[in-house]
DNA sequence: CAGCCAACGCAACTGTGAGTTGCGATGACG
DNA sequence: CGTCATCGCAACTCACAGTTGCGTTGGCTG
């Protein structure tokens, strides 16, 4: 009974890391309603069988590759220059929504796996944690006076990716530096205008 | 061969008609993943077989419901007063999309069905309308010096609707009074600001 | 009111993919 | 070099998409 590493141990991690990567392209391709296991299992270069042996079935499966995906953490430059900042920080968003790896990400949104329980609760973690990095950015910008006190860092923040969000999942446009600029040129506005105050 | 009505005579209709309820029903209460033909037709009270005389199949069916949702049309208010009338617009559009109606279609939005080509076309086409009727209000308003001349209707309504789909869609947070009506004053604040110009 | 015909119900099919089981092959590690 | 977990493989069951042929019904027409 030799100490082996965490419980699935041996090159079964290749194994794992292949299947993940597998189920996130074919579902930026085509979404959750035709994900087969077995394509997946066929792309990774794997057994159906062995898919099964790790996840049960295609929701844990589906879980599991955004679990994986969306531990992704960047957070707002700060160089003391909050429009600049706000607005760097945007299309760094925007360039990683259209990456490798958050297009599968927002395919997921735009899909029937986000109806799953733990994908929902993946995503409303995810938006908590950016809140809180945001939150210390604004901080500083306040505190620099910047910003009117009392902004409410998560309104800011929605207001900020609003756009880009409504130009990925509902309109399918793409989404353009001037896009980014100007959400962060009307959130910025918003908040000096003392309309980003905590809800009520 | 006397006229008969418009080819589908009869009392198909009233069929026609319960089982694209069904299908938005159903389609709300489990996305289009797990939409099942056999479902629709039973929830429907007809039979499978009379289901696929009228759509060839599952994509055509969504898209047929989709497109009879989505006829809806529905103004934003003109008394005068543009910061009152995109207020009361946008409580409009956040308790229709709330309601029985856009439930379903928001629902599908947020489903493989958004990828069909047909849905994606009648999103497009369902925007396009309703950004056209935006835009008469939006030239009233500048006509009555309410808003600054160039003022760009698309981006006006995007500014104003896009924090109620980022709840809709990622947050899954219900859409307060609170929410619409920050969003119609900061789509104001950005327009009087001179952020809201035509893209380049 | 009688009869026709379209619309519907029904049963029986094929095909695909989810999810399961038992067993044999293999590769990493002691 | 032997052990054992991991993987490949074939063969299932089950549910649902989509199809076909035929019997049944209900409304419209003559």
């Amino acid at each position: 009974m030799t100490a082996r590493g965490p419980a699935t141990g041996r090159r079964g991690a290749a194994v794992r890391a292949g299947v993940l990567r597998s189920a996130l392209e074919l579902l930026a391709d085509s979404g959750y309603a035709s994900l087969s296991m077995e394509a997946v299992a066929e792309r990774a270069g794997v057994h159906k069988t062995t898919v099964y042996r790790r996840w049960s079935n295609r929701e844990a499966l589906v879980t599991d590759a955004v679990l994986e995906g969306s531990s992704t953490e960047f957070g707002i430059p700060d160089t003391g220059d909050i429009d600049a900042d706000l607005r760097d920080g945007v299309r760094a968003l925007a360039r990683w929504l259209d990456g490798p790896v958050g297009r599968p990400l927002v395919a997921m949104l735009a899909s029937d796996a986000g109806r799953l329980p733990a994908v929902q609760s993946a995503k409303r973690r995810f938006f908590a944690e950016r809140a809180a990095v945001a939150s210390d950015r604004v901080a500083a910008a306040v505190a620099a006076g910047q910003l009117p006190a009392g902004t409410d860092p998560t309104a800011l923040l929605s207001t900020l990716v609003a756009p880009l969000y409504l130009n990925l999942l509902v309109t399918s446009a793409p989404v353009t530096d001037h896009d980014c600029d100007r959400a962060a040129a009307v959130a910025l506005t918003a908040a000096r205008a003392g309309l980003l105050g905590p809800a009520p």
